[in-house]
DNA sequence: GCATGATGTTGACATCATCTACATCCAAGT
DNA sequence: ACTTGGATGTAGATGATGTCAACATCATGC
């Protein structure tokens, strides 16, 4: 017997079934710090609140992630990843290169309009820890204008990537952007920059 | 006399000289405000500090701003109006209209890097008191992009600002991007979109 | 069986934003 | 001059938060 009770939280663990160990502890603060992020605001995304919803000690995250900025670092790198799928789906159903790109762009203002609180988070400055995810996401904008006009360097993918990136972003301060962001307009948008790269 | 003596910290302000009351508190903390966000960064960015740095007590600033939040929108508001007057002085000093775009679009970026903790809060999604600022953005680029081609509508302008806004965010971020936004690079990103609208 | 590292828990701390009650100053009436 | 009321500032307390150190529990290989 230990010199100290076993403390009230495991007695009522024990109780409800649940284990000291939670099994998947780093992959449950991922999710719940996901949804809390876009249900209660950045605001809301304490490392308390995680770890009530993960059923777990306010300590315990601390096993799994040096402090929350690792853990919301850690967050936009899924983010990144997320998006990415996303813009892959997308282009897979186009046939022409400039199909492809607008597919990509949709894609790209849509995620940041159904996941804003996300999108901006990933974009705070926080770099995610195996810093992959905006090199991905270059890599493969860059890939996509690459297989359009004749004279299409580096700076014409950054020029796309800056187009798309700063729709995505404005859309979701101002009003008047938004309604240049909405799906069908988006086409618009991303073809007076093909009109210049042709 | 009063019940309680007088507080130490008011004994030391008279004793250096200072006064009960500030005389323009709500400007200073403003200007204190940007000092600590360029310098510590957002999370050195307290109201305590804030406080310290005006000679003041922690509970001051409350006079004069409901919360943090709002003394941030105001910071955020008056960090727009700096970006406005810099993009208009750099179009005056141009004749021709693609050259003011170009003009805007450097001292966009520009204001950017050089103040990028602020330039971050500003689109944190913290709209400013009078919402004035962002407006006031757009409508001086749609005036520029308007006295420019044939074809060239609200959809136009909003393409403007949108490329010039991604640079400028994703130069913060990407190294590669920022090469992209590097002065002299600005404006052939620019006459991309020039040759699309033309 | 049993040591040992990984995983969780508890309790405490310092910092922060914010509130309440009070003090001080300034300016307008009188 | 004197008072009086509103604007401005102060002190102290409170609750929430991130973080840490010491301890408990589990799972796994020897």
């Amino acid at each position: 017997m230990p010199s100290s009770p076993v403390p009230s939280s495991i007695a009522r663990l024990r109780g409800k079934g649940g284990r000291y160990h939670h099994g998947n502890l780093r992959g449950a603060l991922i999710v719940a710090a996901a949804g809390l992020l876009e249900t209660e605001g950045e605001a809301g995304l304490t490392l308390r609140a995680l770890a009530d919803r993960a059923g777990v000690s306010r300590a315990a995250p601390y096993r799994h992630f040096a402090d929350k900025e690792a853990l919301l670092a850690t967050l936009a790198g899924e983010g990144f990843r997320v998006l990415d799928r996303e813009m892959e789906r997308a282009a897979a159903m186009e046939t022409t290169a400039p199909g492809r790109l607008r597919a990509m762009a949709r894609a790209y203002v849509a995620f940041a309009q159904r996941y804003h609180r996300m999108f901006r988070l990933m974009f705070a400055g926080a770099a995610d820890p195996e810093g992959r995810g905006s090199g991905q996401l270059r890599r493969r904008l860059s890939d996509a204008v690459a297989g359009m006009g004749s004279a299409t360097d580096g700076m014409t993918a950054m020029t796309a990537w800056s187009l798309i990136h700063g729709l995505a972003a404005l859309a979701l301060d101002s009003p008047v952007v938004a309604e240049a962001a909405r799906a069908p307009n988006v086409d618009g948008v991303v073809d007076l920059l093909i009109g210049g790269i042709g």
